[in-house]
DNA sequence: AATGAATGAGTTTTCATTCAT
DNA sequence: AATGAATGAAAACTCATTCAT
């Protein structure tokens, strides 16, 4: 449906394209107004609705074009696969921040529509989520030593409480940057990587005398 | 403001506040219809803006509505002030997960709410944080036996971190249970409790072998 | 109609007459809200219509209190009868200035009503206007000496021509006065006279050389 | 703004100018409604607000489409531009009032405007009667034969008296040819040209002896 | 006499989408 | 491929007025 906007010539195209996701990000979908779109855009209303269709096409376009960005960004980082768990989520976690940092009205777009589906959009968003999901667990999960882990420890439900725990405190760090455009400089990095030790050590160890 | 609106009978009263959130909670503020809510409460146009002023003005008390209901409920189970933080938290996710099991609409619409603040609202809710943060992490916090922790932990952090980490794993509850308008059984119940022991478990002696 | 309004203490009465006064000069018949009336002067919406009947006749009812006061006022200040129309019609523009400033809501409404006539009372308009003018036209045109009057002149449509030329001197200055609440100074009125006798000596003796 | 609506073909348009100016002139800006207007003009609610956005931005092309008109037609008069000032006068008056005569609607659109500036709308007004006031007040009042005056008159005064008198003399006409709508016809003007001149002898030459 | 809850038609404006050109 | 005029349902909200109490 869109083989006709895909033919244009990458500065029109991505003109649109960011004009789109200011307007969706700024607004929300239902504020977003196609209107607004193709005054800033300066194309006229019957094209853009060539290109997509309808309003939803629009986001579903914008959605799938963050989702492929952030994955081939994720992969062109070369993460070192260390058999660590705690290392390896500890990487992950930088290389997000910085993708978050280098597009965020990208990441923004992408991370509301897990949290508020518009309305009539669920279906196609669940499919979205679990495209997602199977094709980036395995990654993280494979070839871990779990040698390390207590033996009282059932490694699935570990591995599930680790992945949870440190998503949460990487929304944290995501929300305080909110709305910065600017990258992460070395120094914040580097706060953000010790912060990032201090919780694995907990989480390693233990909070509680033995 | 609602005076009006307060010396109904309750069944007038909670026929209108149960339309009102149906149609917020299903459809979110932008899409909701105040058309659509005089017709399903069976009530004239002007009456409901003579209640409440205002669409945002709906929105705001129902919240308000949610708070107290929520506050006023958490406080009639008889929380056993455990020292030990941990037993603390699992309890305040029990019931939390109760309240929300009896009124799923109710919760729902505080939940998103400070999620994804309607547009123009953002300092209410931001008052209502305000007052909900400040009055009860407190009764979280106080009392804590810190002779427990490990020396190495820092305590600040180390709340933070639990609090971080149980706050989402209570919300995967929430999550699966999203839709469900019956209570939780006992045998749910009892699956969610040793599943929170589990992971205090883990936080408390770590997941590593030292 | 009024009669229960009209047996109203004065204070009351008079807090509604200004309330509804300040309401319909601020913001014209059809902006006028009977809403914002009864919240400023604090009573009941049944009662402000139990008084008047519908918006309409408070309008008129304000209408006729300020006609009724404009002419016992008028004829309180002792007009000296001079035989001279031009030292009368001077005499008679001061007077109406000095009310006007005493008055200026009340004095305004009256202008604008006959100006823009608010629509679907055209007819309660023009009987009041009429009998205004049937009242009081005689009042300033009897007892007039004609034998200053030069011979060529046609009398009648030389009072008409002095009536026009002063009534648009008149509203000049009421207009410049616009918005002013106080009344009018020595000074002022001094400078207002003598530029109504240059004015008169322009019309009395023409402008050309013979 | 009004790109698309200037393109439209004669007909069309003028049907549009039309209804808005019957309503307008009707009802007055505040009662005046967009609901009628689209039925009576055969077209859709969309399509109005997209010609011209706003109601308030309606009755602003009207008045400027009224002001263009009366200035453009005034000029395609051939005046002759007389040094007496009072035949200059009465010249522009009878022209005033053929022009109002061929196209009451507008003139009286116009009229209303500058008497009863709706709300919201005051700089707007201000603006265009700066303009017209600029524009046209030098014309009346350059290259005039002062000889004739008499020596005591104060020249300024003088011409600010005469403007004042003439300017209320006209609108008695056009308050008299109020409703109407055909032309006037060749006694009428004959009649009041007459009376101008009679007019004009009393201000020229005084109402009183010497 | 006095209340104020209740009405519902009315207001202007915005919206995504279509389609003839 | 591209335009942009045209649609009309829907939105939130206000209004003067009524009437049971």
């Amino acid at each position: 449906m869109n083989q006709t906007f895909e033919k244009l010539n990458t500065e029109k195209k991505e003109k649109i394209i960011n004009v789109c996701l200011e307007e969706f990000v700024q607004k929300g979908f239902e504020l977003a107004s196609t209107n607004n779109i193709v005054v800033k855009a300066g194309i006229s209303k019957g094209l853009l609705f060539h290109y997509f269709g309808s309003k939803k096409n629009i986001y579903l376009y914008l959605l799938d074009y963050a989702i492929e960005y952030f994955i081939k960004k994720f992969y062109s980082y070369d993460v070192k696969a260390s058999g660590d768990i705690f290392e390896r989520i500890m990487q992950r976690g930088v290389i997000k921040m910085k993708i978050a940092g280098e597009k965020p009205l990208l990441y923004k777009l992408l991370m509301e529509a897990f949290v508020v589906t518009p309305a009539g959009l669920e279906d196609e968003m669940n499919l979205r989520y679990q495209k997602i999901y199977s094709e980036n667990m395995p990654v993280v999960f494979e070839d871990i030593d779990y040698s390390l882990f207590r033996d009282e420890v059932d490694i699935k439900k570990a591995l599930e409480f680790i992945t949870l725990c440190f998503d949460s405190i990487y929304n944290k760090y995501i929300k305080s940057a909110k709305g910065r455009t600017a990258q992460l400089s070395l120094e914040e990095t580097e706060i953000m990587v010790n912060e990032y030790k201090e919780h694995i050590d907990m989480i390693k160890y233990g909070i509680c005398k033995k």
